[in-house]
Parts: structure tokens; C-alpha cells; sequence
DNA sequence: TAGTGGTCTAGACCACCTA
DNA sequence: AGGTGGTCTAGACCACTAC
């Protein structure tokens, strides 16, 4: 603990000390006094230190990590929580020139920025179409739709799940029902199909996530997840795809460019 | 606690008692057996009916909290989270035929939906510009730029903080450096100094807030914000200004438009 | 005043990691 | 084997809210 020289706590202020210690950490960590990476004192040590008991400590520790800024890692240690590098986003990524090198969006990008891109856990079923998908597709309830869920990752390093859904009238018999689509991917599918894609619509949220989505894109304690759900429109104006993604916010910078006119 | 009927812990299992506690309250909220604004049973009542001690109940319920499924209320008791109405972003809110009807986007878009739209904080002062700021002006460092940070507010709730970033040389003696920038807000001024806009970038991330976020926000525990920078680009090409803001994660949905060809 | 959550103590035993 | 974090107990006193 030599080399980081904590400051007292203010026993006059009514901050409560958990607080004050946590803002301590935070602060080291701010000045990079502390940097990615780097382990904490032990909480043997701060116990020491600050004179207080363990559980003080761990409150202390569990604010940090709950704000994303640290993890613990059991029998290691609690260390300077370390952002993989971002991968960003670009609006342009559903271009046709894309789709025309035969390559998925996915694939494309990630070996053009030097990553290893995967793709798991390829699960594709005929359901009924959720009510969300029911009505951006303009469907009516118990109308079905081919379903294709599957998990991306970089390095090994699940980054996004993502569920696709077209009109089964549309994709039954085709290739869009076949774990690999094709070159281009469904897109390309769809267009050879006759539905000449015409723009995309993406919404976005962000939220903590579920149970099943920190297991599924392995995720530190205090990372929220985008939820992306992108409507594809043919030049009819039909939406012809909807896919909904969940993405680990830290692997991600998502990147619009709007119209001024 | 007779109306809830939480089930029973699995002693065999390894998952830890708190955790087996949490899950069965977001299983009942996820059920909707609790629903947005009931009131959990009290951690007295929690305890009794698991037999276990006061912290493994706490630590359930800060498992849920950190989540964002519940907020505790300081001598009322700890309440399913409701979520405040959703406030949609559309690309085209910056189209100028808005920007023509004299209001700013955030005025107009707040009336629209039948909320009353507020603006606090303002506060204009000239400075050098911060290095991601210099970056996309393509400003050299030492360059000066006017910075207007605000706070906006729905019906008195804070959310979202902006900071809105002008290249001095653009802005000083103008409009633009007074508290009310006028009809249209400083984008109709900046066409009015020449500047014609042609379109705007808009990056957007997401992370758990700062300690002065969740302060300014008033942000909920387990809320994590959406950080979006959206640079203002000329006819000429030139950058004339950065947005950067910051917002309450469950107050927006982000909704672009994105082309296919 | 009674009930609620907020903070803190002082222990205990366990599981995991490193050496 | 020794150090680390993970879980859990059984108390205590406090601050806030409702009645």
C-alpha cells in the first residue's frame, strides 16, 4: 500500500464512510494514480489503513464495481477494470457496395480492423412472430416467421447476440432457412428474393442487462448493454427484417450521420 | 407477505442463498407478480421467510438494485422501478423545416409530446478547446472555442446535460455567446453568419454515469447514460460545431435512418 | 411511536489463486 | 501454505417516513 498513499477519512463530514473511501479509490483512479489494470490494495489493507471493519471495505468496493470501474477477481484481487478496444459503428456499414463483396456485414468489418470474427450459437426456428416484430413487420398475430439467432465474437470475445426475423412467406424454402445464408448474407438473400432493400431504421436503448445476457457476452459487473433493433425496408416500403441485437456497450461506438435539409 | 409467496431456497444447489433470493424476486418481477411501483416485502419480512440474516437479504436486494429492477426508498421500503416515459430521437429532428419554425429541436419535440420542455444551468464561457473537442473542429490545440452548457428538463426532471462547443473565431460577438440564443436556436444562427448546414455525426456511447451525472440527472440506481457527440458539419465541409451530451439512458430511444444503397 | 432502510462492527468458514 | 475475495451470521445504532 506504500506506493498509494490514500488520504484520511473526515470523520466531521456526515459522508458516510464507505462513501468517502470509495470516492477515495475513484479519485486515484480518475488522477490515473491508478491505471487499467492495476490491483487495488488488498481489503486486508485498506481495513488496516482506514481502521474499519471488512464489510466497510466491501461496500466501499461494490460501489466502484457497480459503476463499472473495477473488478474483483476471486483469490487475485480487485483490479482497475481495463476497455477492450471499440469497435465502431458506422451508418454506412449496410451499404450495397458491402453486400456486393460477398461478405456479412459482421465479417467484413471485423477483418478489415484486424480482428478474428466468429460466429455461434446459430439457432434458427420458424415461430410466431413476438408482438414487437409483429408490428414493425406489419404482421398480424399468429403469423410466423423464420428466426435466426446467433452469437458474434471477436478474439474469441463474445460482443453481441442478435435474432433476425423475416415473414415465413417470404423466407420458407430459401436459403435465409439454412444456418449459412450465403455470401452477402440474408440481405443479399433478400434481394435476390426480389425485395431490393431501400433504407434501414435502427433504434436504440441502453439498459443494465439480464441474467442471460451477462452469461451470453460475458460481461463485467457495471457494463450496460445497448439493445439495437433494426427494421429493414424493400423500395416498396415493406419491412421485409427486423433484427434485434444486444450489444456489450464497452465493445461499441455507434456512428449516424444525419440529413440538415 | 402473505400476497407474494416467494418460494422456498434449494439447499442442494452451490448458487449462493443471496443470489437464489434475488432471482426469485426478478422472477416475480419479471412475471409481473410485482409490477412497476409495488412495494417488496420489507427486509424484516425477507428475513423471516428465508431464515437467513439481515446483510444476505441486503445483498439480494442490492444485486437487484444494481440491475436497475428496484429502488430502495429510505424509511418507505424498496419499490419495483417504474420507468419514466420514453422520449424518442428521431434523425430528422434537425431537419431545417424545425429549425425554421423558430424553436430549438428539444422546445419543439418536449411540446409536441405534450410535456412542458425546460432549460437550466446555462452557463457561456470561452475557453481552449478540450482535445476531442480540437479534434473534430480540426481546431490546432491553444485554439479558443465558446462553450454553452445547459440542462434540460420534461415537466421539472432533468434529462439530459449538454455542452455544445463553437469555434470562437465563429461565434464571438454573436448571438451565440448570449444566454438565449434565439429563434431556432445556434444552428439557425450559424446559417444566419453563412454557415450553411449540411449534416450532422452523431457517435454514440453508453456507460454507467459519473458521481456528478447521477447528480445532475438525478439518475436512479443501476441507470446507466447514454453519452452522444454529434459534430455539425458545413456545406463547405467544415466542422462549425460538437454537441456533447449526456442523457438519462431510460428517458430516450435513439431512432435513425440509414440507407441501403 | 413503530416500521423502514442505511451504516457499521467483529467475527466465521469457504473457494480460488499463486507459489 | 498463505493470501485473496465470496458468503454468511448476529448483533448495534442511526435517519427517515408514516401514522
Amino acid at each position: 500500500m506504500a506506493e498509494l498513499s490514500l488520504p484520511e477519512l473526515d470523520p466531521a463530514g456526515d459522508r458516510a464512510v464507505f462513501r468517502q473511501i470509495a470516492d477515495h479509490i475513484r479519485d486515484a483512479i480518475g488522477r490515473e494514480t491508478l491505471r487499467e489494470g492495476d490491483k487495488l490494495p488488498s481489503e486486508a489493507q485498506l481495513m488496516q489503513h482506514y481502521g474499519v471493519a471488512r464489510m466497510t471495505i466491501r461496500n466501499a468496493l461494490q460501489v466502484l464495481q457497480s459503476e463499472g470501474l473495477t473488478v474483483a477477481e476471486h483469490g487475485r484481487g480487485v483490479f482497475v477494470r481495463s476497455r477492450p478496444p471499440v469497435r465502431r459503428l458506422a451508418s454506412d456499414r449496410f451499404a450495397r457496395r458491402h453486400r456486393d463483396q460477398g461478405k456479412a456485414a459482421f465479417i467484413a468489418e471485423t477483418e478489415g480492423a484486424g480482428g478474428k470474427p466468429s460466429v455461434d450459437s446459430i439457432r434458427i426456428t420458424e415461430v410466431q412472430a413476438p408482438v414487437e416484430v409483429a408490428e414493425r413487420l406489419r404482421l398480424g398475430e399468429g403469423d410466423s416467421v423464420i428466426s435466426r439467432s446467433r452469437r458474434y465474437l471477436i478474439n474469441g470475445q463474445p460482443v453481441e447476440t442478435a435474432v433476425s426475423y423475416v415473414p415465413a412467406e417470404i423466407a420458407r424454402g430459401t436459403r435465409i432457412e439454412q444456418p449459412d445464408s450465403g455470401p452477402g448474407g440474408i440481405y443479399a438473400r433478400l434481394e435476390e428474393l426480389g425485395y431490393q432493400l431501400d433504407h434501414f431504421v435502427e433504434e436504440i436503448q441502453s439498459r443494465m442487462p439480464f441474467r442471460d445476457e451477462v452469461r451470453a457476452l460475458k460481461l463485467a459487473p457495471g457494463v450496460p448493454v445497448f439493445r439495437l433493433v433494426r427494421t429493414a425496408y424493400a423500395v416498396d416500403g415493406r419491412p421485409v427484417e427486423v433484427c434485434d441485437t444486444v450489444m456489450s456497450s464497452d465493445a461499441y461506438l455507434l456512428s449516424y450521420e444525419l440529413p440538415a435539409r
